[in-house]
RNA sequence: AGGCGCGUAGCUCAGUGGUAGAGCACUUCCUUGACAUGGAAGUGGUCGGUGGUUCGAUCCCACUCGCGCCUACCA
């Protein structure tokens, strides 16, 4: 093996291998494991969100997988409706061509056509990570047979008169040309006016003032609106105003929607173009003006002087006039929120359409209950707050869209206007009974992306159909994804599995944090912070990092300040990491935090932590190069310890993934492999191995132990650093006795051949205390690691020679000693450095070795911290409610803590004194 | 406005009603036969603040300060 773990070599052929053996598709009748993979948009590229979530998935799956589960990861993508169609169209730009031009099918052929090209990259970087899918089922939403479950569903919920068509407001993108619905609409607060308009009264007595924060849209007025309590203008209800510009009378209506304490307490409504006013129309059935175009420009229901103005430049002329006319009574700068697309960016207009909707409130009820009643369990649990809190005030979902790229919604309309929803045009005419002579023309508009993400997970394993896979792998076990699409994805799952599936679509909803940039911003590619997973696993210059982060930026004015923050945190661009340096430093950091700060020093941490267990197993197959055999083996104190300890850390791994705490799981693992079998078990294997006196036995034992360990370390390691431990297993497995082409196949370790010991590990512990003091000593007297010392042990109990007689070599070997000896009763020691393990005394002899100033100071001050802790303890104990209520066993552990600190006071103190009489003598 | 969350070592974060932890960084020493992507020893924290419950609070409760996120119709 090499001296230094090299991922580059090895990531691509192992999956390579992997997946044209087939192994990642389910095998077996055991118990079914699912995951469905939250499908990505087709068009994008994986970030670092997704790399982290699909880390947790793959060792979900790969733990099952090795439980001997039937484990399914289903992979796939979404069609991504307005941002396919928008690249697409991009692309058509720069040929000079637009989708007119095209017509519906051809441009739907240069949809294909692209993804058919560039939807590779997805499958791509989800091979770099390791991501261990059925590749065999992946599915894409706009795929025949997801196509067919969209419209079964939505045909089945017209029929229950759970979808219907309807003139309403939409949120309307004017780029875009779209309805979108309310969770596409980003609101973020942004600088403007509040225009303080004076509408004088019809009878010519006066004039009202509103206020309005978008002043164009008084051409659309039907109405003026005063609170019924407001004494000011009560007697003003009833009667009406002259609308300024357009002349029309409108009425002076009472609505307890207005607040009396704002502006003037008068209120223009506009039914047409305003959420709030819709309602109050509706309540007081004002006639709805609407007064713009789709690209929100005036229509022919103004005064012909606006008509064809665009809805800013008509803002600014409005402004004017009414100013002209002296009916400005003042203009106040004023913070709005302002709805803007979030795809084009574009400032909103609510504006009215025909357009489809789902009754949500049906669906919503039993979708609450699922999670109530504990059949859906989030973790963490929190969420499912956020949750309630938005099913609860849920409303209807517009799922039309004015798109060419999606599912076209499956109703067909007649010459006189009426409507018929079917499977297809032919069923249409049959249920119907519609002559092939009636012209059916179908709707010309798609669905929602997220309507058919909504039916993932039952549409990709065969619904309608009743498939054996449907009956197999739902309810899926766990879904695993970001609390910013709880909303979108999250609930609209469960409310259609529930519906349509017979149940609840997965069991758990697991909850990751989002991965945020160092200095906690989140990562997007308008910050320019982004990083693509791939450039930690395989590296990336400066100047390279740079151009991909200023290359297709919708502000390029942003570039500047982007190229500085960038060559200002990576001045030497990304090392190398790894694929599987990556995943484990994913995995540490899934705590339960909802925000994640991403570190590019713990992944080099975490690829040290690799180096590290390469060079272990280099160790391991340098000191057993072929199988050690079956003969009998004796085991030492150091075998069965290490092996209770591997016990334990298993235990803590299951547990761990039994609750999501993919952190606890990586820190079990790290510290074990670290801190017990490398810093101390291959420590201590060497005097074993390297003796040669020790017995035939004794050195079998250590060799089994060694490959045993660390093969059943491979294994358990082996869902969260899958390329690592695949490279090394394949070594080591045969040594270990351990048949099978893969440890992705291998099973789950289990307890056998590792024994809980207690014995061992408080034989051990002693071991190591001793050890610790010596170089405790060693170290702070700055002596080097390279000079053997002598021991001596004073006041050493019947137990602590016992444990000599059996571990001296241990001793010997990881404390470096040049001679190990026990002073007899009353035997005087030469003057030494002093370590204490309980009762028993560690002595240093001084001489040639030792300064006895930089002796006294070390004892000083451990005597001055040992004191301190006694006075905590002491106050404590002197304390009668604290003696008299705490539970006795703390109590009595107290007790003799303060005990043990007094012996260790009065060890130091009377050591002390004998340095310092030296020393002066 | 409502809801949720966070504040622990220089930095990034775990954690527990009973002696505060990790990684990175830092200091000193060491190229010893797995590993310098390493080894050994160490420095470093009034656990945001105030009050309460308790024998005992970093942890539970109330208030408060600071920060963040999400929902929402104040023209």
């Amino acid at each position: 093996m090499d001296k230094v773990y090299a991922p580059q070599e090895i990531e691509r052929r192992i999956y390579e291998r992997w997946e044209g053996r087939g192994w990642f598709a389910p095998q077996g009748s055991a118990a079914p494991f699912c995951i469905m993979i939250p499908p990505p948009n087709v068009t994008g590229t994986l970030h670092m969100g997704h790399a982290f979530q699909h880390t947790l998935m793959d060792a979900l799956t790969r733990y099952h997988r090795m439980r001997g589960d039937a484990t399914l990861w289903q992979p796939g993508t979404d069609h991504a409706g307005i941002a396919t169609q928008m690249v697409v169209e991009r692309q058509l730009e720069a040929e000079g061509l637009r989708r007119a031009d095209l017509g519906r099918t051809s441009f739907l052929e240069r949809v294909w056509q692209w993804k058919a090209q560039s939807g590779g990259t997805i499958s791509r970087q989800m091979r770099r990570l390791g991501d261990s899918v059925d590749w065999s089922r992946e599915r894409f939403t706009m795929d025949e047979d997801l196509s067919h479950a969209v419209t079964e569903v939505f045909v089945r919920l017209y029929e229950e008169g759970l979808i219907y068509r309807g003139k309403r407001l939409v949120n309307w993108d004017p780029v875009l040309l779209t309805a979108l619905s309310d969770l596409e609409v980003l609101s973020e607060e942004e600088d403007g006016h509040l225009w303080h308009l004076r509408y004088p009264l019809a009878d010519g007595n006066g004039h009202l003032v509103v206020a309005t924060t978008r002043p164009e849209t008084m051409l659309g007025d039907t109405a003026v609106a005063v609170n019924p309590e407001d004494g000011r203008y009560r007697h003003l209800i009833g009667r009406s105003v002259r609308l300024p510009l357009a002349g029309r009378e409108i009425p002076i209506i009472a609505d307890a929607y207005v607040d009396a304490a704002f502006g003037s307490g008068c209120v223009k409504i506009t039914p047409a173009h305003d959420f709030n006013d819709y309602e109050i129309g509706q309540r007081h059935g004002l006639e709805q003006i609407n007064i713009l175009t789709a690209t929100a420009t005036l229509n022919e229901n103004v005064p012909e002087r606006f008509r064809g103005l665009d809805r800013f430049e008509a803002r600014r002329r409005v402004v004017a006039e009414l100013e002209s006319l002296g009916l400005m009574e003042k203009i106040e700068p004023h913070r709005l929120p302002v709805p803007r697309g979030d795809r084009s960016g574009a400032v909103l207009e609510p504006w009215l359409t025909d357009q489809w909707y789902v009754k949500i409130a049906p669906l919503a009820h039993p979708a609450i209950e699922a999670v109530e009643s504990g059949a859906i369990r989030f973790v963490p649990e929190s969420w499912a707050k956020t949750y309630f809190e938005w099913m609860r005030n849920i409303r209807d979902w517009c799922i039309s869209r004015q798109l060419w790229w999606g599912h076209r919604i499956p109703a067909w309309y007649d010459g006189r206007g009426n409507v018929y929803v079917g499977r297809s045009e032919a069923e249409v005419r049959t249920r119907h009974g519609l002559a092939a002579s009636t012209a059916l023309r179908q709707d010309e508009d798609v669905l929602d992306t997220w309507f058919s993400s909504a039916l993932w997970p039952f549409s990709t394993l065969g619904w309608p159909e009743r498939t054996g896979e449907l009956a197999k792998f739902y309810p899926t076990s766990v879904l695993v994804t970001g609390f910013d699409i709880i909303f979108f994805w999250v609930a609209r799952m469960i409310m259609m599995g529930l519906k349509f599936a017979d149940g609840v679509p997965f069991r758990d909803v697991y909850i990751t944090g989002l991965i945020r940039d160092h200095d906690g911003q989140k990562m997007s590619k308008s910050k320019g912070n982004i990083i693509d997973p791939l450039d930690i696993i395989d590296g990336i210059d400066l100047e390279a990092l740079v151009a991909k982060r200023t290359s297709g930026l919708m502000q390029p004015h942003l570039a500047p300040g982007i190229v500085k923050a960038t060559r200002r945190e990576f001045p030497q661009g990304i090392p190398a990491f790894g694929t599987d340096a990556l995943r484990f430093t994913f995995a540490a950091l899934a705590t339960q935090s909802r925000d994640i700060r991403f570190d590019l020093g713990r992944v080099g941490g975490y690829r040290n932590f690799c180096n590290k267990l390469w060079n272990a197993a280099r160790f391991v197959t340098m000191m057993v190069p072929e199988p050690p055999g079956a003969e009998p083996a004796e085991h030492s104190v150091a075998d069965r310890w290490i092996r209770a300890r591997f016990a334990r850390m298993l235990a803590g791994v299951e547990s761990a993934l039994t609750d999501y705490r993919f952190d606890f799981a990586a820190t079990a693992l790290y510290e074990f492999t670290w801190y017990e079998l490398c810093d101390w078990y291959l420590e201590l294997v060497k005097p074993v191995l390297q003796d040669d006196a020790a017995s035939e036995a004794l050195k079998r034992g250590a060799r089994r132990t060694l490959v045993e360990t660390l093969e059943a370390l491979l294994r358990t390691l082996h869902p969260f650093m899958p390329f690592i431990t695949e490279e090394i297993w394949q070594r080591v497995a045969p040594l270990a006795g351990r048949a099978g082409e893969t440890v992705m196949l291998a099973p789950w370790p289990g307890a056998a051949g590792f024994p809980p010991d207690s014995q061992a590990e408080s034989d051990m512990g002693w071991i190591q205390s001793l050890v610790l003091a010596v170089r405790q000593i060693r170290g702070e007297m700055d002596i080097s690691p390279a000079r053997r010392l002598p021991l001596l042990l004073q006041n050493a109990s019947p137990e602590d020679r016992e444990r000599l007689a059996r571990h001296q070599t241990f001793l010997e070997r990881l404390a470096g000693l040049e001679s190990l000896r026990v002073l007899a009763a009353g035997e005087s020691a030469p003057q030494s450095a002093i370590g204490l393990v309980g009762g028993l005394k560690l002595l240093v002899p001084m001489a040639g070795l030792i300064d006895a100033a930089a002796e006294i100071e070390r004892l000083a001050k451990r005597l001055a911290k040992t004191r301190q802790e006694l006075e905590k303890t002491r106050t404590k104990l002197g304390n009668e409610s604290f003696v008299g209520r705490a539970p006795a066993e703390v109590v009595a552990a107290e007790r003799a803590r303060a005990a043990e600190l007094e012996h260790t006071i009065a060890s130091l103190e009377a050591q002390l004194e004998r340095v310092r009489s030296l020393a002066a003598g």
